[in-house]
This record gives C-alpha cells, structure tokens and sequence, in this order.
DNA sequence: GAAAAAATTGTACGATCGTATATTCTCGAT
DNA sequence: ATCGAGAATATACGATCGTACAATTTTTTC
C-alpha cells in the first residue's frame, strides 16, 4: 500500500515537530514528552524510535539542513554563477527565514547559539552546517570578484560575511524584538549592500 | 569595615557567575546548583539569596546590560554626535564583544535567542536593552544623515541595523564556527560599510 | 562579650528529566 | 484467519530541578 513503513512514518513526524519545537523552546532542552504532547503519543513512544535523545538531535539537525537545502539549492542554481547566484542565495536565505514553519524562526540561529558551549556531536553538526551555507556565499563572491563584476575596494569574504549577519540580524528582530518589518529592511539592506559591492 | 554588607557582595558575585554560566549553559537552563558549584555555596545558600529563579535571572539580565552600558557609553560620549558616534558605538561594540569576560561569548545574543520563543518577564528584559542600543545606533545615524554626513542613496536605518547585524554575526562566528579572525573581520567590514555610507 | 540579625546548611517535597524493561496492542504477510 | 514483527503503553529507576522550612553558623549591633 504505502512505500513507507508506519515506523518510518512516525520518525519523521517527531523529528518535525522537534524541529519546531526546538526553535521555540531550544534545541538542548528539548523533551521527550514535550514532542510526545505534540504527536499525540507517550513519552515513551517517542523515545522508542531513537536510541538516545543525542541521536533525536542529530536528527533533527540534519532534517532542518535539508529543508533549507531544499528552499536554497533551486533558486542558487537558476542565478547565473558570481554576482548574481550570490544576490539569489542572499535573497532566498530571507525569503525562506520569512516563510519557515518554525514557530521560533531560524532553526540554526537559535541552535547555533545555544549549542555554542555545548561541546559535542550536536554543537559539530550545527556548526557544519552553516560553515556549508557561508562556504557557498563566500565562494560566489569570491567568484564574483573574479569576473570583475565586484569594486576594487570590495573584499569578497566581507561581502558575504555581511550578508549572513543581515539574515541573522532579521531573525532575531522578528523574533525577539517583534518587528514585523525586519524582513523588509533585512531586504533593503542586502540591496544597497550588493549595489555598493558592484562594479560603479 | 566595608561599606557593602555580605549578602550584598554576595548578591554580586552570584549574580556575576550567573551571567557567565548563562552565556555557556543559557539563561534560561541554569541552576542554582550549578551557580553554587561556581561561588562555593549550597543550592539553598544560593537560592536564599532571590525570591525566585526568574527574579535571579531579571537581575542577571540587569548586571549584564549595566556592564554593556558601562563599556559603550565613555566610547560613545568621547566622539561627536553623527556619524562619528555612529562609528564609535560600532567600534566600541565590536571591541567589548571581543574582550568579553562571559565563556559563551555576546550574553543579550545568548539571551536573546533563548528566550525568543518564551513570553515573561525575562523575554520582556532582553528585549528591552537590545532594542535601547539599537535606538542608540539608530539615533546617531539619523542625525548623521540630518548632518549631511550620509550619501544619499544611504538609509540611516539600514546602516544601524547593518552595524548592529555584524556585531551578532562575529560572535556567532567566534563561538559557533571557532573562528579567531571574526572580529578582525568585522571590523574590516564595519570600515568598508562606514565608508560607503560616506557622502562621497 | 552577649544578643540580635543575617547568612548558610541540611533536608524534604513534588515534578520532570532520560533511560530501561515488560506488557499490550496493531497491523501486514502468509 | 492466524501468526509474528513492530509500535505503543505502562511502569519503574536514579538524577536533577525549584521551592520551602527548620537548624546552625557567621556576622553585625549594642
């Protein structure tokens, strides 16, 4: 009937609702019964599925990885590659933070700085993870530069350190400050970022 | 003797331990236990010191704004107002982020992200002195753009948020993805995006 | 130095945590 | 229709949490 078993089934509806719970309540002080609350199940159900609550996590964070591959990957690829794959990546990275099912926001940024001093197989896969995302921005840039499509007083590495921070800057803005327009200036921003950047 | 009683120097270096480990463990996952552990005392030695765990946090959130405070505001005070402060806050920022004494590095980014998702007191704290240092930055730079001091096609607003958004990003990057360059870098990007913003 | 006040300890309570195990239930394959 | 595997439940264990309160020690005050 189903090409997925009711097991498999199950493991990722937890794993997707302890994603977003860990957003709102932290990756780290995630519980099994809080999910099992979430799925409709007991504590022990839950826990049944995973051989420890480390290997929840890990899961999880390879889950979130996925879905922001998936709301990235497209949108990098139909940009030409240098500047414009860079402004594509950019602009997706906010449009995905903006749309995200999370209730509290970006996955990694509240996982990032929770695990931060949090020595362990969590703290190493979060950390892989963006170092993925910012490798991929710094290397358009650095492209970009390349081709001559950037100023000359224009450091590549800078530019895409600057456009990470705009989108960690615009989580913690909806998310902490609730300013509903955080978006919509992270967006200027990264505007007038990339159009200092280019080439007068 | 002193002109401080005991249980007030008490309150002080238990709150100071406090705001140290809540950057590593985060705010919202201490204990008095391991406070106790960190100043010599019992978990009840502790505790007698606050009518409650979330009053010893309101007041962790108090001490940690008040040591910010104390190292942006000579900083800020010694240069002109305008774009001159603008930059001074920035750099004075970056610098205090960087010598800070708390393991787990930026306390209001650790804070902040914990307690996005959780409405209260807490929240309402941290919120409150992360939106007074961007009202600062904000401040200084629309005075600069009144000044004549901005280009024209600089928005003030975007350029506080841009300042305020690459401080969050070096922290994240020194104690997320261990980089020891992330301040330098940020204040080379600080330096490339004061001096786009520059009337020409 | 004695008495009062404050600081600290020890202990106990209920709640929740992760983990482990035995039992019951639910399906899918034969 | 039956049987067996897998999924979920119920339950228990030790640990840790915040809080409360009595007993004790230390500091201050007179």
């Amino acid at each position: 009937m189903h090409d997925e078993t009711h097991g498999a089934r199950r493991r990722r509806e937890i794993v997707a609702a302890a994603a977003d719970l860990s957003t709102a309540e932290g990756l780290e002080s995630l519980s099994f019964s809080s999910i099992a609350k979430e799925v409709g199940l007991t504590k022990a159900g839950v826990a049944a599925h995973f051989e420890s609550k480390e290997a929840l996590q890990l899961e999880v964070v390879e889950a979130a990885a996925s879905s922001y591959t998936i709301s990235l990957a497209p949108a990098a690829a139909r940009a030409e590659p240098g500047l414009p794959r860079l402004a594509a990546l950019g602009f997706a990275w906010l449009e995905h933070l903006e749309s995200i099912e999370y209730r509290g926001g970006c996955f990694f940024a509240a996982a990032g700085q929770a695990f931060a001093g949090r020595p362990g197989a969590v703290r190493d896969a979060v950390a892989r993870h963006t170092r993925r995302l910012l490798h991929a921005m710094n290397e358009q840039a650095r492209l970009a530069k390349r081709l001559g499509e950037l100023a000359a007083r224009t450091d590549p590495e800078t530019l895409a350190f600057q456009i990470h921070a705009l989108a960690q800057e615009a989580n913690l803005r909806r998310q902490l400050l609730d300013d509903g327009d955080a978006f919509a200036g992270a967006r200027s921003a990264l505007e007038q970022l990339l159009s200092a950047a280019k080439k007068p």
